[in-house]
DNA sequence: GGCCAGGCCGGTG
DNA sequence: CACCGGCATGGC
């Protein structure tokens, strides 16, 4: 059922190709530990925050040079704040991004999840994006969208394994179907119903939300 | 002008 | 455990 939903959603979007380095969609996955870090930052930048902003913030910390860990450990949280503010959280987020890359760790599940900041969305988009480790990311468009559908689940956790359970353990299918319902959620299923868009859902035929109506 | 956006933390019951 | 207020900007 959920690789069904997949491919509907693939026909109707194409490959989304994420994560968007730098604000550019269609980027192959990290080459290098400074990519990496890139898309950690932009997970953390990007808690609770349209993307647009996190373009923002990340594109003031590239033109100072500070897209880095080294950077990023060295400034002050003041300084930090500053330049993402456009992000929103900016105290809260200079922290934690601080906090991140001060981390000398394993990055394992459980010890990102110990890091102050860094709850279960954020931990499982690093794995899955920065680190190919086969992590389905659920967020609130996954929620929405499949919970609209009729399928039920209590916590991130039970979600997580809703999908993780029905498909193929494969990362570059978890990424690209994590990116395929962002991109329906922002287009599609809103969080307002907007009239005539479920008419025009791809997936409408498997969803209670649109049957209802 | 209100609602929403690729959440998470800390306090309370 | 569940629930809630706080954190904050920018686009529609």
């Amino acid at each position: 059922m959920l690789l069904k939903i997949y491919k509907l959603l693939f026909k109707k979007y194409g490959k989304q190709g994420w994560w968007p380095l730098k604000g550019k969609y269609g980027c192959k996955n990290p080459k290098n530990e400074n990519e990496r870090f890139e898309i950690c930052i932009g997970a953390i930048l990007a808690q609770n925050t349209a993307w647009k902003n996190v373009e923002k913030a990340l594109e003031n910390l590239s033109r100072k040079n500070m897209l880095n860990r080294k950077a990023i450990c060295s400034a002050a949280n003041q300084q930090l704040a500053i330049l993402i503010k456009p992000a929103g959280y900016y105290n809260q987020k200079a922290r934690k991004l601080k906090l991140f890359a001060s981390f000398n760790g394993k990055l394992t599940r459980e010890n990102l999840l110990g890091i102050w900041g860094i709850g279960p969305e954020t931990a499982d988009s690093i794995l899955l994006y920065a680190y190919n480790k086969p992590y389905f990311v659920v967020d609130t468009y996954t929620k929405r969208i499949f919970g609209r559908m009729g399928f039920k689940a209590e916590s991130y956790n039970d979600w997580q394994l809703l999908f993780e359970r029905e498909l193929p353990r494969n990362s570059e299918l978890y990424k690209e179907f994590h990116a395929l319902i962002v991109e329906h959620g922002k287009r599609f299923c809103r969080a307002k119903a907007i009239n005539g868009l479920c008419g025009k859902c791809v997936v409408s035929k498997h969803c209670d939300y649109f049957r209802v109506k």
